[in-house]
Order: C-alpha cells, then sequence, then structure tokens
DNA sequence: CATATACCCATTGACGCCCATATAATCCCA
DNA sequence: TGGGATTATATGGGCGTCAATGGGTATATG
C-alpha cells in the first residue's frame, strides 16, 4: 500500500518524541524514510505531513513560475519558509516542533489520519470531531446531490 | 534535503557573526561549503543568500529579461554589482556586511527563511510580518495556495 | 600600529543513537 | 489447526554528539 490510510492516537513521551504509525513509515520510499515534512493545514488546526518528495514537487512548480512576479515570492515564502523538515528515528519516532504543537492544540497524544498522498495530525478530540463534521457535511451534500440528480423538470 | 526550507532565528553576537542554521549549511554542495553569495532583495527589504552555485541560474533568469528594457540593466546592475561573498568560519557562522544589515534593519537577531533554492535573511518582525501578508495574499487573492499544496502528480 | 577577521577552545542544551521492555501480530511446525 | 516461538511495534530512558553561542588570541591588511 502507497498510500497513508486508517487513524492512529499515538503517545508523545516526555522528549516530544512520537512514533509515526509503522504503515506511514513503509508509504515512505526506502531511500527518504527518515524524513518527513510537516506544516500547518490552511483549513483546519491540524498539521499535515508527507515525504520529502512532494515538497520536490512543489519545488519544480514553483519554479515555473515567473521568477519576478510576486505570486514566486509569495509561493515560496508560504511555502518554504512555513515547511518543517524533522528526522525520524531507528525507532520511527520523531519530534513535532513547538511552533505546530501550539497550532494543533496537541499535548500529550497525536492522532494520525490518513489522507492518501498525505496525512493530518490532530489533537485527538478535536481530530474525532472534524470526522464527524465532515461525515455530516457528506451525507447533507449527498442529499442535495441525490435531489439534484433524480427531480425531474 | 537539498533545498533550503523552514525557518530559524539565530542571534548576531558581539563581534557581528551568526550562525547559518545547519540545516542551510547542508544543502551547500560539500565542495564549497564554506562560502555564500549574499545581495539586496529587490522586492523586499530582505538579504537574500545561497551558495555560489546559484550565480549561473540566477544569471539565466535575468538573460531571459528583454535584453533592452530597462529592467535588464536595472536587475544586472542590482544584483550582480551588489553580490557580496561571504566565508563561513569551522563553526558555521559568518559576518553579515553592515551595509546589508542596514538595508534589512537588523541588529541583534536574523530571520533565515528558507525559499526553495535561495534564502532571505530579515530582520525578525519585519520577516513575520511579511510571511503573514504573502500568505494573506495567496489565500484572499489566489486561492490556490492549497492547490499548490495538495494537487498530485 | 590599529582594526577587522579567522582560528581555537569552552559551554549549554537539544537531538540522535543505542539499549531495553511490554504488548501485539505473525509464523511455523508437530 | 492449536499453541508455543519469533518478530514487529509502541514506548521508556541513558548517554554521546552536534548545533548555537560566547570569548581569547593569532594573523592579516591597510
Amino acid at each position: 500500500m502507497d498510500l497513508f490510510v486508517s487513524k492512529y492516537i499515538n503517545k508523545i513521551d516526555k522528549k516530544g518524541r512520537v512514533s509515526l504509525p509503522s504503515s506511514f513509515r513503509n508509504v515512505l520510499p526506502k531511500a527518504n524514510r527518515n524524513e518527513i515534512i510537516l506544516y500547518k493545514s490552511i483549513k483546519t488546526s491540524s498539521i499535515e505531513g508527507c515525504g520529502v518528495g512532494r515538497l520536490k514537487e512543489i519545488a519544480k512548480r514553483i519554479n515555473n513560475l515567473d521568477f519576478f512576479s510576486e505570486d514566486y515570492d509569495d509561493f515560496s515564502t508560504s511555502i518554504f519558509s512555513e515547511i518543517i523538515t524533522t528526522n525520524i528515528d531507528k525507532e520511527g519516532r520523531f519530534l513535532i516542533p513547538e511552533e505546530l504543537k501550539l497550532y494543533a492544540g496537541i499535548k500529550t497524544e497525536a492522532a494520525f489520519f490518513g489522507q492518501g498522498h498525505y496525512f493530518q495530525i490532530w489533537e485527538p478530540k478535536k481530530g474525532l470531531k472534524n470526522t464527524e463534521d465532515s461525515r455530516r457535511r457528506l451525507l447533507n451534500e449527498k442529499k442535495s446531490l441525490r435531489m439534484m440528480l433524480t427531480q425531474q423538470k
């Protein structure tokens, strides 16, 4: 499986270390299996993460923008300076930077949510609530979608 | 990781020395790991820096501008004639030239912002404000930051 | 000679590496 | 197929190393 899936809740120890779920580690390419990137989620109060490969993709895309445009600066500032790389130790653990923990309200436990090509890290309770909310939204949309489809004029 | 990423705030000591963040040092090729180039940012009141290898890339970018435009002269003058090479000591520190410190308003602390293939040095408060402004522009006006981060392949 | 800069050494705290354990998952063979 | 044996995972803690910082001294450069 080469996608981040499922949900895990792991403890943060006194040193601030937390295990990246084993199944997530296996998604990372064997070459860069000891490094991930983290950044603040744009829409939610969670941390998002993925392997460094995605970052290189992004770098390539930004590099294609006009070098002297304002967009170029805005993207590289908002992305590169906000991204944090963190190393994974031999036991599969890593440190969540203090700034990101504050942003997500994480203290003693971290909830990992697979999101396909990336994953999210939540304070457990907030994460569960977010799951419920998004499920509810989905059901509502489905309802209106079905209405739209079946409604004949 | 071969990109300048993340953000660091380091102190400038009495002698004017400041540590180049360790992760930035590692981006520099092992061959020229004791030398970087610095120049005034064209668009912001910050200092930009990178390894000497990137000079060629900068030259290429400028060359792509219309040769007879005013911009061409302005850019090549502003950049090439103002470039300063600086040595990094065995502890990973370097001196920020007085002129550049004045330009950026830097006094006791320097904030390093990764920008992918180069980095910026800001007076900390100005740098943080710039990050906020930059992010606001992207979120409000373009709405494309999320695409940049989540788009696949 | 005076100032600036490079080199050397020291300190502190953070982080990586190693070892250890408990629990869970998997295996493997009689 | 049952059940003991092996392996993997999550977690805890000791300790050495490295990064950031401070300062003394030699050296260069005008």
